[in-house]
DNA sequence: TGTACATCAGTGAACGCGCGTTCACTGATGTAC
DNA sequence: TGTACATCAGTGAACGCGCGTTCACTGATGTAC
């Protein structure tokens, strides 16, 4: 009402919440094209508004990177959690186990293959040495990606078919084959791969590293 | 010796070889930064010459990282080679299928450590839509990254180890693990893990993918 | 063998671009009296 | 309730930087006669 100029109204204070949507237009960015294109200059000429106006709300580029990043690193944890929501629970531990550590796995690769700038932009690497991690970066039961993916392991040790010596480090394992498979899927020589086969190849990689934990 | 701008002495045609020593530039440029810092003014800055001296041998900037890539990826190749060479020939089919598949992986993680800007910068997507094949990207076997593992899935087979039926697209899922590991290595979360610590896991990494094959 | 000429690798200068970041400012809002 | 003031979100203008790429050129080399 007042300018008009970025969004219609600003309800709170000044020109409103323009963290949120310089924070809303980097996440924009990123799922259109990756890391790189979370570029301040155009996060503050999508909010109408003037290029260094940002830095009231954020300290540099760098600063507005890492908060895209947790913001996807908190989508893919409810695209987890969303697989893992559709596991019935009435069978057998040991199937349910199995049935989650799939969700988990499935869920991963189905994020990065709708999402792959969002996927790119989750891992990217930013000169932040692991400070910040205050930030959001989890899903709606408050675990991370790596997190559910633990849960998911713990319950295979539970169910009998992970060895207790065999369960430190082994979401390192099960984590390299499913994130390899995501970048050769978005980025790498699968590229051109349909969902269909994609989900074939993912469903093969899943029973081998469940086989192959053991 | 006529000018001394450059290299000392230009053997060849005019002031020589520029195109191997752009490349060489940009090669290194790729080991120590990674894809991104292969800048083509940079490379003609350490070549001695002036910026668009550089196109006169390549048609563009994307052009030359497409170039360095080619000798990154066959660099990578002979370090798998390298890997494989050291597999004693005498022993039963399938230790030695075993040890060869083993050793393909050795090389990729032992690679993708040691050199990580190359490493990155094999695998960096480039604009191509996979033209220029022809650029060498093998080892002295002529076989690239991929085809050797290939190979030694082959061997697999042969020694029974792998079911005919489950070797196509075998190498996507050995692959995915592998790469995965190598990923988290060098840019994940796995960064700081030293050299030690970097074999155990890619050892029993190693050991799912052959478990969980078959 | 000696000269004229064509080739084309590298030069010199400039272009437009978009970036992140800085500075001093202004003016709407919330608060104190 | 009404006025004076402090706050601080967003403005306006500018900076220096380095990039990829273009243009018309020059001058050493290889080749033809």
């Amino acid at each position: 009402m007042t300018t008009a100029k970025s969004s219609p109204r600003r309800s709170t204070y000044r020109h409103g919440d323009l963290q949120r949507v310089l924070l809303a237009a980097g996440i924009e960015l990123a799922r259109a094209a990756g890391p790189d294109a979370v570029v301040l200059r155009e996060v503050t000429r999508r909010a109408g508004v003037v290029p260094n106006a940002a830095y009231r709300h954020f300290a540099s580029r760098d600063d507005l990177l890492r908060a895209v990043r947790s913001a996807a690193l908190a989508a893919l944890a409810l695209a987890i959690e969303a697989e893992l929501a559709r596991v019935r629970p009435g069978k057998r531990v040991a199937e349910v186990a199995r049935a989650k550590l799939h969700a988990v796995g499935v869920g991963y690769l189905r994020f990065a293959q709708a999402e792959p700038g969002l996927f790119r932009t989750a891992f990217v690497v930013t000169d932040d040495t692991e400070v910040k991690e205050r930030d959001a970066m989890t899903g709606n039961s408050g675990l991370n990606p790596f997190e559910l993916l633990g849960a998911a392991l713990d319950e295979f040790v539970v169910a009998g078919l992970l060895a207790k010596a065999k369960r430190p480090g082994a979401e390192y394992l099960a984590w390299s084959a499913v994130h390899g498979l995501a970048t050769l899927v978005i980025d790498g020589p699968l590229r051109r791969l349909d969902r269909r086969a994609t989900v074939r190849i993912g469903d093969r990689l899943l029973e081998m590293v469940e086989k192959g934990l053991g």
